[in-house]
DNA sequence: TATTGTTATACTCTATAACTATA
DNA sequence: TATAGTTATAGAGTATAACAATA
């Protein structure tokens, strides 16, 4: 016993000094304990991080190609690579190469892929089921209006 | 030239599908870029991932110890004391025996580590401008106010 | 000449487990 | 017997660079 302690068991009220007006600060501790919580969760499947985010999104772009795909998930393409490997071997996604473009590669999601992703969905929701309890729907939708906002502005923001 | 694409380059509009739903998809891309980012403004320092924080959270609570800093930022101990060993050798902080629990170490921000604080405090601001200026006041404050709420959260909920 | 996807590789990050010293 | 910190280690995760096929 000696795993990373989950937010409850940290409690002493820690002042958070400059971080408090740091955005990273604050999203990378929600992030830190969400992802590993999902990770142990799915620990049956041979699923890598970034594994359910490919196989939603392949689904939701039927035909989706691999460098755009690595682009949504801001992975690199040669990290997608692996990923896809997993996806098939699991029987969840497959690559067509395109007749028009015979470089890239079409992602569809099969039939025992979309099984999976559902399950998957099911247990993403449980595992924010408290995050999302303790928003009203009204504060969840603002909360993904800004995150978007912020998402985008990213963005537009050449490189400075 | 093959780096990791910013979200800018990204734009191509993908479904998000189930993810639309997933408080962590849409918070891990943020976390990505900034971190990624914010990183790579500091090649200079040694630092690693989590050295701004730690250092943050020292300067805030002189004589934090190690096990409390390490539930505040989210890592393991033993991460924490590598991290520690990195701030010491650049002398921005330091460990004092404390003399009432010989186990414990009480940490301290020295001099130099402030004017370091300083620096990285203000290039993680720069690092994070475009998201700050896509906010008004109003709009940061309730993102602050909802992140806080959800790593609360995380929290109450014990393990279920 | 540029782009898609691939391979091979090396490196960084982080946790695990076993240890010590104190309590 | 439990806790704070340490060490050593192994494993996961990711990017980098060089390459093949196609455009």
């Amino acid at each position: 016993m000696d795993k990373v302690a989950t937010p409850a068991e940290a409690a002493p009220e820690v002042d958070l000094g400059v971080l408090n007006d740091v955005i990273g600060f604050r999203i990378r501790r929600i992030q830190n304990h969400l992802s590993r919580q999902f990770l142990e969760r799915i620990t049956d499947t041979q699923l890598r991080p970034g594994g359910f985010s490919a196989l939603a999104l392949i689904a939701a772009n039927p035909g989706l190609d691999q460098t755009t795909l690595a682009r949504a998930i801001g992975f690199d393409k040669a990290t997608v690579v692996a990923l896809l490997d997993g996806l098939e071997s699991l029987g969840w996604a497959e690559r067509r190469r395109q007749t028009e473009d015979r470089r890239r590669h079409a992602l569809f999601i099969t039939a025992e892929g979309e099984t999976a992703l559902a399950r998957l969905s099911r247990i993403a929701q449980e595992n924010e089921a408290a995050a999302h309890a303790t928003l009203t729907e009204a504060e969840q939708a603002e909360l993904y209006r800004l995150l978007d906002k912020i998402y985008a502005a990213c963005f537009s923001e050449p490189e400075l």
